[in-house]
DNA sequence: ATTGCGTGTAAACATCCTGTGATCAGGAGG
DNA sequence: CCTCCTGATCACAGGATGTTTACACGCAAT
């Protein structure tokens, strides 16, 4: 399985890390994960300069003449989308707030003929996060368009490669898959997904956190799906790791990954509240 | 480390109000923290303007005149930096280069008098979040301003999440709890949300304050709920820390969190005891 | 001292959250 | 074309949480 799934994965998405990489850890492949780019304008010349460009920085894009679904626009997995108002007609910035509402984590750079202020501003506020007024350099349109996706990359995870233990599990990046010694877990990819993403996290993540990093969009008010995998999850573990619990719910809050030994009728002397053990010196930089 | 670079002081940048929620959709965002932002420019009018519009958003700000040091940036803990190159003069390439490199969590807006593509382009790739060419309207720029912060927020959680100890309690935001040693005080996730948010200021806080940051809207005429939880908090904190009080009622306004050491009256009934007349309160124990 | 209002406290009540099992739709592979 | 598998969605029950109500107490003003 995932052994089909075409190209653009979710996890070829949030690779990436500006910062410097440790040194060791030669790590795979740390090949720069090409930006995905959707235009959606109607300008011909425009256009292609644009694609020129966009091809010659080794990104993947895609002109649309006409706007496209949401559903549509997740499912491209796009980085970045360049958006003419001008294309979209009446219902402009009703598509505008659906699109940033339901995926925040999309540069939506609007670039779109003269305008007032009041309009940029309403575009703004409804989640774009830059306004181009045509004509525009492409150049420009360009570096606005990575510094947009500059500041959405940050937020991503770090994403190793490498095989970490945590409690008696294994997490292998590479297989996609999760181990207890030698004995596979059997996830399927989106189990994995999660899994890794809160082990790689040492904090209580949200739901929809949780969601909008693995599914790549923002979650729907009262879905459910996180909880259905996360029981899912931890059956599995429970199975093959009988005497740990991994995954703990902090009610009203979300779920927080940490192995601990569950032994049976402990609370003898030492609670073992899991407290802290590092106090990171508060606030620095 | 760092204590010796000047901090912006808190009581004089913070006019604690209601946080308009930017973002349109009523999305059940945790409260977060008031938008610092700095300005350095040149024209006095400008400014006026831009200090009138960011006072009325709640939003902390500093205006120079002159470029601060990257160290006196970085005390200041910001989200946003205006920026006129003209302000630096020559430099001022360098300049940017060295405050983007240095604090790539801040959003970065230059907004100066009219330029070249080939400046824009530069500046952008520089590290700038977006370039705004004066005479620009305020409106427009403060738009600006929140659409590259929007972004950076997420990235700069983690870095706000840090533990902080103030007097025998140890709050923990990243897992949603406080602890006095490691011994957790069990708070729900609201519970938690009140203590915090008590915690971070320094001042009283009204009940329609704290309600609306934690509830997310207006509360209600006779809505007694803050003080029900004030209770449980009480409760909690008096259970494990017995010797200290943390929250304090004024009367006819709030509460303050303040940590103090409880001047045991036994003096009366038996002088016996430790009544370590102690720190002046804020040091750990 | 008395009065009125704001606050502390506790319990009852209503609500929301979560775990769980089952069902359904769509896709991959045979 | 069929079957198996994965992922999405639903319904339900139990329990934890949040809200409301009621009453006693303390502070402040008359």
């Amino acid at each position: 399985m995932l052994s089909t799934i075409p190209l653009i994965t979710v996890s070829a998405m949030s690779r990436e890390r500006t910062e410097a990489q440790p040194g060791g850890q030669a790590a795979p492949q740390r090949a720069q994960p090409r930006l995905r780019v959707a235009v959606i304008d109607r300008d011909p010349g425009f256009m292609q300069v644009l694609s020129n460009r966009l091809g010659a920085l080794a990104c993947e894009h895609r002109t649309l003449s006409s706007p496209a679904t949401v559903e549509t626009l997740v499912a491209m997995r796009l980085n970045a989308l360049v958006l003419d108002l001008a294309v979209i007609g009446p219902e402009s910035w009703e598509y505008l707030e659906r699109v940033c509402g339901r995926l925040p984590g999309l540069a939506v750079i609007v670039c779109t003929g003269p305008s007032s202020v009041a309009q940029r501003v309403r575009g703004l506020r409804l989640g774009a996060d830059a306004w181009m007024t045509k004509p525009c350099h492409p150049e420009e349109l360009i570096c606005v368009i990575e510094a947009s996706v500059r500041r959405h990359r940050r937020q991503e995870l770090p994403q190793v490669d490498v095989a970490a233990t945590i409690g008696e599990i294994t997490i292998r990046p590479d297989l996609y898959q999760a181990y207890v010694g030698e004995q596979s877990l059997e996830l399927t990819a989106r189990e994995f997904e999660i899994l890794q993403l809160l082990a790689q996290s040492d904090r209580v993540l949200r739901r929809e956190e949780i969601y909008e990093r693995v599914w790549g969009y923002a979650m729907a008010h009262g879905d459910r799906s996180v909880d259905v995998f996360v029981r899912k999850l931890r059956q599995k573990l429970r199975a093959i790791s009988p005497h740990w619990s991994y995954i703990h719910t902090h009610f009203g809050v979300g779920y927080r990954f940490a192995p601990e030994p569950e032994d049976l009728e402990l609370e003898a002397a030492g609670p073992v509240e899991e407290a802290a053990p590092e106090q990171p010196a508060a606030l620095t930089r």
